[in-house]
DNA sequence: GCCAACGTTGGC
DNA sequence: GCCAACGTTGGC
């Protein structure tokens, strides 16, 4: 039994919302389309069955932490990247080697977006990652202090 | 639409 | 292995 942990996973609401998320079969979607290297190995190497996940919306205009989630499965093979016709297509993967996965994540609640500006002004996220200055990654780790901070403020 | 920041690619 | 050029991310 290992302690749970948690993570702060990025999607774009016009592609997958935590309303989309909520309304799909057992509130599960497959969390397609990592396509950078360190991301993919939190999902790997990492992440596991039950950790808590914030769901946060970006791209769009008003981002921030929109809902409550957990990983729901191991990795397997991203189907999206031998589709010539996705966005997430990736030519130089090989069907012998694919190069990215991923893992189903469960929608549990949607919240009130907890806005950039809200989350930087929490002395608690201080530290956080996804808010450090050039962070890109679309999936970074959340300490328990920081998951604890959040899920208060959203109360 | 702008632009800062970062990751990846590819020539050498 | 270096590093410039390029593409992408993502807030504003």
């Amino acid at each position: 039994m290992t302690t749970p942990q948690y993570w702060l996973m990025k999607s774009e609401p016009d592609d997958c919302s935590i309303d989309d998320a909520l309304a799909a079969p057992e509130q599960t979607v497959p969390w397609t389309g990592v396509r950078n290297y360190q991301a993919r190995n939190f999902m790997r190497d990492a992440m596991r069955v039950g950790d808590g996940v914030l769901f946060y919306h970006s791209s769009c205009p008003e981002p921030g932490i929109a809902g409550i989630a957990r990983v729901a499965s191991a990795t397997r093979t991203d189907p999206t990247q031998f589709d010539p016709k996705s966005a997430y297509f990736d030519k130089a993967s090989k069907k012998e080697a694919p190069r990215w996965l991923l893992l189903d994540v469960q929608a549990l609640r949607k919240t009130r977006v907890l806005g950039l500006a809200e989350m930087r002004e929490m002395p608690a996220l201080e530290e956080m990652r996804v808010l450090q200055r050039g962070n890109r990654l679309s999936i970074t780790p959340v300490t328990k202090g920081e998951w604890d901070a959040v899920v208060a403020q959203l109360a």
